[in-house]
DNA sequence: ATACCATATGGTAACGTTACCATATCACAT
DNA sequence: ATGTGATATGGTAACGTTACCATATGGTAT
């Protein structure tokens, strides 16, 4: 089975490749008659225009904004975060689109990527919760490729990502526990060394030690649990905890998702949060206001937003002198912590 | 400032354009000192690849499906939905990318898909929560572009879409609130016409009515709320029905993400859910379970992934006999419902 | 009939890259 | 010096469409 063209489709139907052409793209000026007749020869034909050649001669490219995502991708703060992007992306959406590369499953995530930047259709890179490696970045700047990160703040003169300070944000989270009087108090999030590239619960973590360090606590093993991210494998890392013979009293989950999975086990286990356990998460979902969960807000929206912006701005040559910042990390006190 | 191409990076660099691609290309063939150079070059003039020029002459074309979806875009029951598109392309991940379009601010939304379709460099269309007009319908059959719709049952011969009925999900949650014994049950959803061609609102609603029409309980005006979609705005419109004189006894919300606003609103104003109020939802959400939330499964994730089946089986030309169906709709029981 | 304008149609020259063949250059063994 | 094989480079022909100019065709007023 070749190829079929549209010199083909012009051949059998006995007109000019302009008018298939002009069929193609709905212009006015063909016959009623012509236009039926071509139509039909495309359908026969099976004929399929090829997208890259349709593009070429055009005087306004074609352009899309690659998303790069880990296995994140399909949870809720992703979503909460593409909020921020696609707001920032409207005013070009005629003729910007946004295309969704994941990573989840490719060990060899590596060569992946460098893959999609080389092969690719792409004008600019949105990096999300993923840190690029070295030869990836030279590829993309080999191709004049522009890219932002939107996750946390790095300290590269490589690149540039726009985001909070995760060890800031877990330090805080700790310490608001500590403040209220836990000495107890257990780290729940996702694998530390993702093997995808993202060092975010890695970073939590750290700042977790830390404010335990600054309080004089000791770091107890058993207080310690990572897994997959989603609220059912973090609900059977919290059984595990809350049914330790000296149960920590407060954990804090490195995602609201996971804090909504200790919520449920706490439930399953008959303890009252917060009376029983305390509980705070990380992100500040939609959702977590209505559930009433402590959690320490990071905006995710808005770091979507700026993050698309900057990138914007990069592909425009008009990048800003100095780096947009977002709000403080704060931590949002509700309903799932309390005093010891 | 013209355009730079790889020819003007060639003069300017002394090399000829073969050169010039090698580099861009990762060739081995080019010695280290010609390709600083021409790396320098690239970047003193700022050239940018053109993106559909490189993949034309390419023996292995580009493709793209896109996903079309109405304002859903940012919420959680899109991210859960996509989980199963994501689960069925993984195995095309190599050369298959996934773009997303929505059409939020579009009012002009029949225009707007127009010439997404006709503009486009896409080999497929996902049609989420959406329904194609004729024209739009008529355009990608012309350009040979293989479409599937993911939502509800429909009943046309120029299109598929694989999904639920979702007339038949509102009957059975509204049939379930009266087989608790309430009569005084509400409906809060999203704008029964949306303006971007989503009846998914409508058609519950329809459920909900032939219920009550069923058992012989009068529809009451002041129990129909509908607004935007998200825990905040539907928070807002169920303060307004449980303020009421007579508040209802029960709430029928059209997704999970509304009942979740429905809950907040209880909880401020002092009511006890399930005891004082009733809430179910529609959806069955990852998040639903661990609220226990009461609710109607539509097995979002499932649903994605048989309809990115259903377009790539289109795209290789593979097109099973029979329609794929999903499960039937079920409701959940959980904690946030009871009897009278 | 003739001139004229609007509408239809044909066909060639781009579009900016990669593929590929031809050729130059280089290191090294003879 | 000369030959040889590996390596590096140059340049032209695609790739499949759209843009656009040239030209044919048809209808209408003179």
């Amino acid at each position: 089975m070749t190829k079929v063209t549209i010199r083909h489709v012009a051949e059998a139907a006995g007109v000019g490749i302009g008018t298939v052409s002009r069929v193609l793209n709905n212009n006015a000026n063909v016959s009623e008659k012509t236009r039926q007749h071509v139509m039909e020869i495309i359908g026969d034909l099976g004929f399929v225009p090829n997208a890259a050649a349709r593009q070429l001669p055009r005087k306004t490219p074609y352009q899309s904004i690659g998303v790069i995502t880990p296995s994140f991708f399909e949870y809720y703060s992703f979503a909460e975060r593409l909020r921020g992007v696609q707001k920032a992306l409207e005013p070009y959406a005629d003729h910007i689109d946004l295309t969704v590369y994941n990573t989840r499953t490719h060990e060899d995530y590596d060569e992946r990527v460098l893959s999609i930047i080389e092969s690719s259709v792409i004008t600019g890179f949105l990096v999300i919760d993923f840190n690029l490696t070295t030869p990836q970045k030279e590829a993309l700047h080999l191709q004049g490729i522009p890219f932002v990160g939107s996750n946390h703040i790095i300290d590269a003169d490589d690149w540039v990502c726009i985001g909070t300070n995760n060890e800031t944000g877990g330090y805080k989270a700790t310490s608001y526990l500590i403040q209220l009087g836990h000495r107890r108090i257990a780290y729940l999030g996702n694998e530390l060394i993702d093997s995808i590239g993202s060092a975010t619960s890695k970073e939590r973590y750290t700042g977790y030690l830390q404010a335990l360090h600054d309080a004089d606590i000791r770091e107890h093993p058993d207080y310690f649990r990572t897994g997959d991210l989603g609220c059912e494998p973090a609900k059977i890392l919290a059984l595990e905890l809350l049914r330790l013979p000296q149960r920590p009293t407060a954990i804090f989950a490195m995602s609201d998702v996971q804090a909504l999975g200790c919520l449920s086990a706490a439930r399953e286990l008959g303890l009252r949060v917060p009376e029983d356990v305390s509980i705070i998460g990380y992100d500040d979902l939609e959702m977590s206001e209505h559930i009433g969960l402590t959690t320490v807000r990071q905006h995710l929206e808005l770091g979507g937003e700026m993050s698309m912006n900057y990138l914007l701005q990069m592909i425009h040559h008009e990048v800003p002198d100095s780096l947009p910042r977002l709000p403080e990390l704060q931590v949002i006190e509700r309903r799932t912590t309390s005093h010891l």
